[in-house]
DNA sequence: GATTAGCACTCTAACATCTAGAGTGCTACT
DNA sequence: AGTAGCACTCTAGATGTTAGAGTGCTAATC
């Protein structure tokens, strides 16, 4: 009998589905499959698959007589089993490189560029985090004086992926110029190599070796380590191509093209989704009502972490319609992820 | 005879027109004005009265049977000659000083912040640049030596406002630790609180004093400060309100609205608005045509130059569609533009 | 039993037609 | 000069119609 295995049948016609509607964002009718299949199954037949997929949960109906559109969970599984991994093309490449430059001249550039490189090549929002601080290895440290009184003191912290941070810091206890050279002297051999999240606990530890004057010294450290806003607060996102954005039928509706927008200005969603999604390994893809978000449920988010000597840093992603190419787009995030981490490790 | 100045009320009906379409979207017919001026004259007599209008370019017709609709030539009567000077309500004063806390954590945050505020007052997109570098005045300059040899150096630079600028500077010559200390100590000494842009004169002019060991090391000072993107580069833009300004029906066209965003990623255009007009006082406005840059002539651009120490050092202001409401908008970037310089005297 | 052809049915998008209403410009009257 | 009246124009919205794409079901076929 030539009894065709149903279930491979499934996954083919469902996989053929979401390409469809992905390219053309029509709902997609049992005829034009039969013809994409080259009229190696009738309509008829692809109608009763289709059946069987909408029983699954898998597509649906707009209304009675329109094609088939793949729901959320159907995207899940074409992302999660049907799809097989794909590499940029030559020319996406290139057109990275154009716009990556491997010689960055500075750290914002570098991050403004790589965002923007993930919305031209996959059409959709590009997103990347800044390194979170505490995950970079201490570098170096200076204090430099503002006023003669030295209660006004600029504190400037050089990590190991060639990040810079400035912080003003209003210290109440007076420290002489010389304190504060001893000061930078000291954490400058004691922290090399230590990553930033580490440092308290470590100058903690020490504290309880030592006594005397010193001990008063290591105190004045940590203090300075435990000002609230010092290692933080630098959960900056670069973001690129809400333009082009603008070019997909899903924002036809100003409506959701507001929320859409909104969605950037307010940004604290998106954090979370992407700080959320650095702890895992690899590329993470959420899907409209996987959001947790509800401002997010109509879109789909791809994520992925970067990293510098084999350490998560930060992390990078996309954002658009769930109708998205997946493909595409998971392949232009893993790619970046790994130039990012390079260009950051060079810096170092 | 009872006789109005024609004039006067050419004037008053412009006004009319331009308020009530500013504030509906809805081209405006004789007899809607008739009643807004409680029948103290009849449709006819304003009909005439908006055909010398039309005459004079300051109105148009969509199509025959539509109302009147402002051109950029009778919005530019209507701000320069209409318009009378307002200020703004207690509400939004408030508003503003909820969102720009006079104690600002960081210099960023306060950026965003009053685009932001620019942008919630106005409806319309907010913008801010960052103060040009070369206009602010010095307050010191320390190096750290990023590894042993010396060559890579991170300069950082203090001015007047607060603002602290990293610079990474790859030094041909080496420069001893020592030498560096004293480079240092000689700059803050001899620059203090002169304009960044003076800088390079200054030296130069110093140059020609001196002779023997010294004028080698005044070669080296100017050197540094002559580094491409040392004092330039910092031409950065802080923008809010993309989202708020799709609620207006002008971008109800999809094309306009991505026309529009990309303003936002191409920047460049916006700049060089910003930048031409610090240098005249008070605010500015800009409508449609009148723009030079063609993807502008959609839109009015409002600017306004900030002071810090009666010096103009930046500029900010708001961008929309020419319809606008001209008096908010110009009342609120007088106002934060004053606030912003406020702002940033108390940070230098 | 799996597949397909055929058919009746449904729904939408696109087009054409019509109408009410708002607005104009002109002319003649006050 | 200002106004009322009137014929005319144009659009937005309502209504109607149709072609086509798509479905689900049943019966025939492999």
């Amino acid at each position: 009998m030539k009894h065709v295995d149903t279930e491979q049948r499934c996954k083919r016609i469902l996989y053929a589905i979401v390409e469809s509607y992905v390219d053309s964002a029509m709902p997609v009718g049992s005829r034009a499959l039969s013809q994409r299949f080259r009229w190696s199954m009738s309509p008829a037949t692809i109608r009763n698959v289709m059946a069987d997929l909408e029983e699954m949960g898998l597509i649906t109906h707009p209304h009675t007589s329109a094609g088939r559109v793949p729901t959320d969970k159907g995207y899940r599984v074409y992302v999660g089993s049907l799809l097989e991994p794909r590499h940029l093309t030559k020319e996406e490449e290139s057109l990275i490189s154009k716009v990556v430059s491997r010689r960055y001249e500075d750290f914002e550039g570098l991050m403004q560029n790589v965002s923007r490189a993930i919305g031209m090549i996959t059409n959709e929002v590009g997103i990347v985090l800044t390194p979170r601080l505490k995950r970079t290895v201490f570098k170096q440290i200076e204090f430099i004086p503002m006023d003669s009184s030295s209660s006004r003191v600029l504190a400037v912290l050089v990590t190991g992926s060639g990040i810079v941070r400035n912080s003003l810091l209003e210290l109440e206890e007076d420290l002489t110029k010389a304190e504060l050279f001893r000061m930078s002297e000291f954490l400058n051999q004691e922290l090399e190599g230590l990553f930033l999240g580490d440092i308290k606990n470590h100058l903690t530890r020490r504290l309880l070796q030592e006594r005397d004057s010193f001990y008063a010294f290591l105190k004045k450290a940590i203090s300075i380590f435990s000002r609230p806003g010092f290692l933080r607060a630098e959960d900056k996102m670069y973001f690129d191509g809400t333009a082009g954005l603008m070019s997909h039928p899903e924002f036809d509706d100003m409506k959701r093209a507001r929320s859409f927008l909104k969605l950037f200005e307010e940004k604290q969603d998106i954090l979370d989704v992407f700080n959320e999604d650095m702890e895992a390994e690899g590329v993470k893809v959420h899907i409209g009502k996987e959001n947790a978000c509800k401002h997010i449920q109509d879109f789909a988010v791809v994520t992925c972490n970067y990293k510098v000597k084999d350490r998560a840093i930060g992390a990078l992603g996309a954002i658009g319609p769930t109708r998205m190419e997946y493909g595409k787009v998971i392949s232009a995030v893993t790619y970046l992820s790994e130039l990012l981490g390079k260009a950051l490790e060079d810096l170092g």
